[in-house]
DNA sequence: ATCGACCTTCCAGCAACTGGAAGGTCAAGT
DNA sequence: ACTTGACCTTCCAGTTGCTGGAAGGTCGAT
């Protein structure tokens, strides 16, 4: 099947699988016309990839997992500690947004937001008290 | 005064300095020898955009910010405004962490974690059920 | 004179794509 | 047979926000 096809199957833009096969996570055949040829399987590797990026693992983790599930004799701790370091990175990220909120919003709601200049974000951006 | 002593006073590292100048965020004058001098307002401003980008405002976000930092007839309304939108932006990604989280979570949970082959982990990523 | 610590510019690279140009191929319609 | 338009190809450049390094100039102290 054409990159198309494969595209909407695997909810993946064309450009980027080009892009993962540029990077070496995928190599799919090619047609005497110089077009990628892509198996079911590739196919599937291709979802994969779109899920395990969209919970938040990094290419590179893409391809240890990607390895993984091509490793008919893996461990499933290698797997669980990929993603256990991932939640790790995951609450770290969340705590610190949350800290970030917690700031943002009582500056936003020291700010009276009519038309005269003084303002507490401002203030607090110059002087960091 | 020289970058080093900017970069010390405003928390900076002289490299991000000297990039922001680049993009035309400040504009420090030029000593005879070349080496750029920096003024206490400029290091005021320095110290206004770690603090912003240290909120999660972006360089453009900062640039807006400064520039209003500036306008001594700014309204508080405009600065509210951004806050109050990247305010929503940081909800956001706050919310789709942890649903990613939760998501996660639940996959480390069931995957035994031990030396076989079996891992809910990679069958989730695989078939997407 | 010379040393080390500073400063300068420029070039390249990170992640993970995305956009666009220039051109080849294919299937359908006329 | 020819043309149209949708697809495909490669390659180059840009995005964001820096960061690293090379090659060289300058300064202050010894």
């Amino acid at each position: 099947m054409n990159i198309g096809e494969a595209s909407e199957r695997s909810g993946l833009p064309s450009k980027t699988i080009r892009y993962y096969e540029d990077i070496g996570l995928i190599r799919p055949e090619r047609g005497g016309n110089g077009y990628r040829d892509y198996a079911a399987s590739d196919v599937h590797k291709l979802r994969f990839l779109q899920r395990s990026r969209g919970l938040g693992f990094s290419v590179e983790e893409c391809r240890q997992l990607l390895a993984l599930y091509e490793d008919k004799a893996r461990a499933s701790a290698d797997v669980k500690d990929i993603a256990e370091s991932k939640l790790g990175e995951i609450d770290r990220k969340i705590r610190e947004l949350t800290e970030l909120r917690r700031t943002l919003e009582h500056l936003v709601h020291a700010c009276h937001g009519n038309d005269r200049p003084d303002c507490p974000i401002l203030e607090e951006l110059s002087d960091g008290r």
